[in-house]
DNA sequence: TTTTATATAAGTGTCAACACTTTTTAAAAA
DNA sequence: TTTTTAAAAAGTGTTGACACTTATATAAAA
């Protein structure tokens, strides 16, 4: 990317948190990575006075760790950090569905039958990506229907950090099955109103998610 | 407060923020409030470039909201954000109750005994400081066992953002004894090992608190 | 050759000055 | 008196300079 790019009008600062968090989510800045303020100052275009506080926002975001005359760094996520992040993300996810059948309308019954055919076929295509996306997609309605503003961002904030933890997310095609299988469950549960089994299917999808995810990493070893 | 204090070791910026969350959290910054940047530096007995710093770490947090060229602002929290922000917490700590039949141990036991003790004491003595207090401990606890330090953080993160929207939280006596005893039910599903009743007793405890408020919310008006 | 001490470089921390924007105040016109 | 306009004040945004700390490279000693 050039140094230059088209400038902020919601303050300079905030325009280098954004390019900062893309630098970091595309993995250009790797976990553990030191944020060197010259160069990145140099890199934006600024000086590194709105770099430095540019910083700070992702400190308070917990995107980075500072250490004292040392700089900071990007987060690295531990073992257990994921595990318990997966574990929440699973609440998150099981609430919303549960809270879903209370709110889901014919309009929102068609974007689900829209997404989960379109994953099908992702799944035929074995487009690793375009499932990524449109499962998040399916995930976003979900939480949308939790008529929980908060915990959409938070489960939203989730994934990120999780992302965080594997960038590469790589989906095998047999995985993706199981996991739009899954994701029809929970549509069919919300749509009948079935609380406490939209909860709970929800819930096991999020946590059989982490248990694919582990044992791809069990592979690569 | 005088405008000296003992300086840090973790570095300024990190320092000014601890002191900024207690004005912030101690009322002496209200919601909707101005932070003045050139006067907290004077205060603090800094410049403003720490300051700024700072405060930028808090937006991270999300404890103020910045206006371009217009300065910052602790956030107002919305009749809507406070009822989400219940629901959540009260999902949390019924997830640790669920989760702390699992760890509870003979010591934990006894901790509990003592701070239920304790609170009943506060409710003879109609000491509202000293309940809140206890019942904070209370929560701790519970959320400790569930083993899931994240969670943990995040619940209290909402308790505190809850006492931003109302800062003095005012127990009747009545309501304090409600309180416990939803506490002492929490208590013995736990040690029982009864997950299911733990999970809806702790929810139940949450939305009953929320409910005492906005009951002493009405009375005011 | 390896270790230790020293000098150098690189990088973060802090500050004061200045540019620019918004708000307030005061004056002029209606 | 009310509204509009202009000047002043207050406050945020940005920068470059300098102090200080940590890391790196170099040279001396073992």
């Amino acid at each position: 990317m050039p140094p230059s790019k088209e400038k902020p009008e919601q303050g300079l600062p905030l325009f280098v948190v954004e390019e900062l968090k893309n630098l970091i989510y595309t993995g250009q800045l790797k976990p553990g990575e030191r944020l060197n303020e010259a160069v990145l100052a140099l890199r934006m275009g600024t000086s590194r006075g709105p770099v430095r506080e540019a910083i700070r926002m992702l400190t308070g975001l917990g995107l980075v760790k500072a250490a004292i005359n040392r700089g900071v760094f990007v987060r690295q996520i531990s073992m257990r950090e994921m595990l318990e992040i997966y574990e929440l993300r699973a609440l998150m996810l099981g609430f919303a569905a549960e809270r879903a059948t209370e709110h889901v309308g014919e309009e929102h019954k068609l974007q689900f039958e829209q997404l989960l055919k379109q994953m099908d076929a992702a799944c035929d295509a074995e487009n690793a990506n375009l499932y990524y996306d449109l499962n998040l997609q399916f995930h976003a309605l979900v939480m949308r229907l939790s008529h929980n503003q908060r915990a959409h961002e938070t489960y939203d904030d989730y994934v990120k950090e999780l992302h965080l933890f594997r960038r590469r997310y790589f989906n095998s095609p047999g995985n993706m099955r199981r996991s739009n299988i899954e994701h029809r469950s929970i549509y069919e549960a919300i749509v009948s109103g079935a609380k406490a089994k939209a909860k709970s299917a929800a819930e096991r999808h999020v946590l059989s998610g982490r248990q694919r995810l582990l044992s791809s990493m069990d592979d690569a070893l």
